[in-house]
DNA sequence: CCCTTTTCACCTAGGTGGTAAGAT
DNA sequence: ATCTTACCACCTAGGTGAAAAGGG
C-alpha cells in the first residue's frame, strides 16, 4: 500500500458487514490498524519477496481510530448495509493533523474493525480512542499489507492499476505493449 | 433560486453560529424550508419586479427535514464553527426519493434551523420530521428567496456566476463585451 | 406565451501511479 | 544504494448557467 505525506486511500478498502447488534441500540463503527510485528522489511526483486531487513519498536505508540463517518447510527441500519472504509486515509507524517492513520514505510500492518456500543459520554467529534468497555474487535488475516512509498513490483502496480478507477489513465494498452515487446 | 428535478444545491449556502448550547449536551442541528405565502409568483421583465399570480395551498404539505451532516455533536462541538448547509439540495420534482428538499418553482420560501436536543429515541438515519419537544427553531429574514427553473433577470444571474466557484466558466470577461456593446 | 427539461461546455475538487530530483 | 518527495498528466465525480427542445 503506499502511503504519502499528504495521505491516500487505503485500496482496496475494508468493507465488512454485521450480524446480531441490537437493532435499536446505538453504535460507532470503527477502524485502526496495527503493526503485524516490530520488523522492518525491504523487498529483494531478484527473489521477488519481502525480507526482514531489521527491528523498529511500535510499542509507544498508539494507532490513530478512524471513525465510520456513519456512526452513530442504529443497529439496524448498520445491519442492513455493507460498511466500507473506503475514505480512510493513510500517511507517513508522523506530524499528521488531518486525522489520517500514521503508519511507517516498509512495515506490515493488519486493519481491525471496532463495534462500539454508544454512550452517553461518546462524542463523535471527540473520540480519539477506544473507550475501555462495550467494544468488540474483529481483525481479519486476508487484510495484511506492507506499507510502500513506491510499488516495488509490477504485479502489485497491475493490480492496483487494473482495479481502482482513478487510476485508469495507466490502463491504457499502449503503456502496456512496450513491456510486452520485450519478450 | 434555481430548482431542479436531479437537485441542485442552495447557493449561497445558509451559514449560521450557534450559542448557549450546554457544551456537554448532544444536538442535532437541521433547516428545513417553509413557504413564505400561498402565493404563485411571476416577473414582469419590463418592470423588474415579482408580482402575484394566483394561489397555492401550501397546507397539507409537511416539508423535509435536512439535518446537518455533523450530527449529532456536542454543544462544545458546534459552537466551535460556522455551521454551514452548502451540501442541501434543493428539487422541484414532488416524488424525490434522494431526501432533498422539495419546493415549487415561482414561490417564496424561507429557510428555518432547528437546534434540537438528542434523546435516546432519535437515530440520525431515521429522523424524517422534527420531534414534540427540545426544539429551538430560528429563522433570518434576509435568506428569503424566490425559486425558478431559469434565472429571470441578469443581475441575479451575474450575483450567482460572480459569486459561485462552479460557475467560473461563465465569469470570462469575453462573455459580457457582447451584451456591453449593445448599449 | 410562459415555464420546464435535457444536454452541454466549462469549471471545482480530488484520487491514481509515473518520473525525476532529493535525501540519507 | 535505497527510499522519499514534489510535481505531473490523466482520470473520476460532480456543481454551474446557457441554449435548445419540450410541453401545456
Amino acid at each position: 500500500m503506499i502511503i504519502t505525506k499528504a495521505g491516500r486511500r487505503m485500496f482496496p478498502s475494508v468493507r465488512v458487514k454485521v450480524k446480531d447488534l441490537d437493532p435499536f441500540k446505538q453504535y460507532y463503527i470503527a477502524m485502526d490498524i496495527i503493526p503485524v510485528d516490530s520488523k522492518r522489511y525491504r523487498y529483494v526483486y531478484h527473489s521477488s519477496q519481502w525480507m526482514v531487513a531489521g527491528n523498529t519498536d511500535h510499542s509507544c505508540i498508539t494507532p490513530r481510530l478512524y471513525i465510520h463517518p456513519d456512526s452513530p447510527c442504529s443497529g439496524e441500519t448498520w445491519m442492513r448495509q455493507v460498511i466500507s472504509f473506503d475514505r480512510v486515509k493513510l500517511t507517513n507524517n508522523e506530524m499528521d493533523d488531518k486525522g489520517h492513520i500514521i503508519l511507517q514505510s516498509m512495515h506490515k500492518y493488519k486493519p481491525r474493525v471496532h463495534v462500539i456500543v454508544h454512550s452517553a459520554k461518546l462524542d463523535l467529534a471527540q473520540i480519539h480512542s477506544l473507550p475501555d468497555e462495550g467494544v468488540k474487535t474483529f481483525i481479519f488475516k486476508e487484510t495484511e499489507f506492507t506499507t510502500v512509498t513506491a510499488y516495488q513490483n509490477q504485479q502489485i502496480t497491475k493490480l492496483k492499476i487494473d482495479r481502482n478507477p482513478f487510476a485508469k489513465g495507466f490502463r491504457d494498452p499502449g503503456r502496456n505493449r512496450l513491456e510486452k515487446n520485450i519478450f
